[in-house]
DNA sequence: TAGGATATCTACTCATGAGTATGATGCATG
DNA sequence: CATGCATCATACTCATGAGTAGATATCCTA
């Protein structure tokens, strides 16, 4: 599991690096004089820059996308220089990745969140949705819905591409497991995962534009169009309730 | 109205251009020596080349995304050079730009074509969901869904979003009829608007990838689950048939 | 306090790719 | 046949931006 950005970025903000003679840790280094506690505070000095620099570039990439932000961008809202960005990442291309990870990361606890539970399978998806909603909407979110594959290497490219097969795979698995305990009425699994993704994925879109709700505020939105349908649901009973409707259309 | 990119375009190939001896016109201009028809023949002839010129780009940014397609790339598909591209299109940017309007104008004829329905709004919703899909999973369904503001010059900016915001609220529109006629149930427009979209623009993601199905084939399974809900309709009857469910969601 | 690791900056290299200047070719018209 | 226009290529310019080399400052440890 790559990466741990998460609880620990959701505390810091971006300037925690520009008081920089401030050293956070020194005092404690001070009391407890081993130089392996030492050792491990400037680690996580660190790594919380490291983290600081990531969740910067998800910002600049969120308003002006990946490849209209320059490194220099994104240094430049740290209040630092570009070496010092590659001081923390390798490369553009890693700090896309990171920052997918990110948003990803978080669906994935989602899943795991839910994962002994006796609710009903919707019930289960229900909440999964929520979460994957707030995912999207988080700073990680633009990032991890358009990181293309062409923009990054193979490797990362496939790694990725598992990531999102295995979130796929978990809302598939919990459809069916929907319609096998009667939560969820009959219907295709993948179509419905797809959609499903899609409509919340979608979200990253236009969030920036108007965010006067919160991402989980949206995702409750759309589980409860999804959960009802658009069809009007009758007060007589019926049959075979998902038939198809042959529309006129065109 | 920019551009008739549409049916005169989907017969042509990219290599019209190559065989370029073989003046198509050239017979007819002979039997019709009027200076105005060789010249309107001239003009259709270039028309041509250049909607040619700009599905050859819809397809490379389609596989390669916009950034990482260069002219000369688009240019080598067709076999021609760089300042050939440039004698049919001003910029990079302009190519992206008519890709989103040969995308978005389907969409919008498929509004106009159920405008004078008495079927009820559902169906016509339906019909112009299934043309959604179908233009989202065409040559220029990336570049529309996925053409970003910043890529693009303010004033050309402004005119997506305007052309964008008039399909949302097309299906808004479209939503709210339904709830008067009764035959949609009674939601939030706005946010059911968003969720359809969502879920058919992302379309454009996984299509490339994975074309088993056909654009129609997609939306048309798309507005089944959308239509039924993913609730079970129970056969017994229900007063309210829209209550939030209190998810006990993390 | 010397020496080494850590952290950051200044000042570069270098490839890429958008866009252009200019000339060649061919066709139509007078 | 000369002239003009349309079409297309060769061979450039030039800005941008990723990534690096090397110097410098600071702190920690011995």
């Amino acid at each position: 599991m790559p990466a741990g950005l998460g609880c620990a970025m959701a505390i810091i903000n971006a300037n925690t690096m520009t008081t920089r003679p401030r050293k956070p840790g020194r005092g404690r280094t001070r009391s407890t004089p081993s130089p392996w506690q030492a050792s491990r505070e400037r680690h996580r000095d660190r790594e919380l820059k490291r983290e600081a620099v990531i969740r910067a570039a998800a910002r600049e990439f969120n308003r002006k996308g990946y490849h209209n932000t320059s490194l220099d961008d994104i240094a430049a809202r740290l209040q630092i220089t570009k070496p010092t960005v590659y001081y923390y990442v390798t490369s553009k291309e890693q700090l896309l990745f990171q920052c997918f990870i990110g948003g990803v990361e978080q669906i994935r606890a989602a899943f795991r969140a839910v994962e002994g539970r006796r609710a009903p399978a919707r019930v289960r998806l229900n909440a999964v949705l929520r979460h994957y909603g707030e995912a999207v909407a988080s700073d990680f979110g633009w990032c991890m819905v358009r990181a293309e594959d062409q923009d990054l290497s193979p490797a990362m490219s496939r790694h990725i591409k598992a990531l999102k097969s295995e979130i796929d795979h978990g809302i598939r698995q919990l459809i069916h497991e929907g319609i096998q305990d009667g939560s969820i009425a009959p219907c295709d699994a993948k179509m419905a995962a797809f959609a499903l993704a899609g409509a919340l994925n979608w979200i990253a879109h236009w969030y920036r534009e108007n965010q006067s709700l919160t991402g989980a505020q949206i995702a409750s939105a759309f589980v409860a169009i999804f959960e009802g349908g658009l069809a009007p649901r009758p007060a007589r009973r019926r049959a075979k309730p998902r038939a198809a409707r042959g529309t006129s259309g065109a």
